[in-house]
DNA sequence: GTGGTTCCGTACGGTACCGTATGGAGGTGC
DNA sequence: GCACCTCCATACGGTACCGTACGGAACCAC
């Protein structure tokens, strides 16, 4: 009879595994990386996964990987691709685009709160020097010192990283309309750009 | 013979069993508060713990209460109580103080990753407001507007939040020695009170 | 079709934890 | 010194997960 089956039950790849892990790891952290209850997500079996998977710390190795593509090496291509605009305009877009991501992906705080973590310790570190050192860049393209920039820097990065946690424990603190976090947003490139 | 015991082995309380539940946290997250391990960690047993808990989300709401009072109730108390001086003192005090706490305990950072969480998420609420309320109030006494307090304010608040992550996962990209330091927390408190 | 390869289902043993039951040690009142 | 209450130790059943073993289905080449 050749029933197509709704569900669609292709075989998985490695990618679909990572993306579940992804997935779990924003709903429960670092401990909802859990084989068994991400097969029944998956509507599959653990047989499935340790056909693709070593063990667990391999499925991690590949979520973090493509997170770490997602909201790191992406963005920064993305960025530095804008060779035609200037600083202030780049650090606006970067901030805009990352305020996005960040707000719909609770990925980052789970994994900051992991950072004990081996793995995640990594990958946390590789993101953060690069995302760093891109926000330095603008920086002293807008004219600041070397070490003007890296405090500035530290300061526009780590409001980025709070403002993360804030938007997925208590978005409600935070503004919603429109032009609420438009008039936010100017008031904060504003201050960060305050000599 | 009558030996004092060198482990000292007196009776448990609800708080040690709490303060054990936070170090715990601080060093594995939400998950880490697992009833056999604290008591294995406490010389103790489970027999111990449920006498004193009903279960482990009791354990869990003494934690919560604890840590809400350490780092939120007791802080914003002092900072109230500096009735003599003015706002700009008593923000560089506040972040001092707090910058401090955070960078010797990952507690927070850890419960922002379990907000989903429901004790957490509450906890997380109550906190949340309490600061921010406290830092608009002070952005105020410094001239601005309720608006632009409010949005100071959370500026502020997320920074703070996001050096926290920093400290405690990759604490090498932070300012170490103390001139540095104390530049760069004149840097942020320029930047955060520029009109 | 047939044989081989890829992928998945299922059954199993092992570990870590939750919560309960129950006995017993140690302090306390009298 | 005896009954009593507070607190802890131990044993137990139940659940959720990891990783392995192995058989079989699905797909591919020819």
């Amino acid at each position: 009879m050749e029933v197509p089956d709704q569900k669609a039950r292709r075989r998985l790849t490695p990618d679909d595994w990572a993306d579940a892990a992804l997935t779990a790891i924003a709903a429960g952290g670092l401990a909802a990386v859990a084989v068994e209850p991400l097969a029944t997500r998956l509507h599959t079996t653990k047989g499935s996964f340790y056909w693709h998977f070593a063990n667990r710390d391999a499925l991690l190795d590949a979520a973090l990987a493509r997170w770490e593509e997602r909201t790191t090496t992406d963005v920064v291509g993305e960025i530095t691709a804008m060779d035609e605009r200037g600083p202030a305009d780049r650090l606006r877009r970067l901030i805009t685009r990352v305020v996005g991501i960040a707000e719909r992906d609770p990925v980052g705080p789970a994994l900051l709160a992991s950072a004990g973590h081996p793995q995640v310790a990594a990958a946390l570190d590789r993101v953060t020097r690069t995302r760093i050192d891109l926000i330095v860049a603008l920086f002293e393209g807008l004219g600041f010192t070397a070490d003007d920039a890296r405090r500035r820097a530290l300061l526009a990065y780590s409001a980025y990283l709070g403002h993360a946690e804030l938007a997925h424990s208590t978005p409600d603190v935070l503004p919603a309309a429109a032009d609420e976090r438009r008039a936010y947003l100017d008031d904060v490139l504003r201050a960060l750009t305050a000599r």
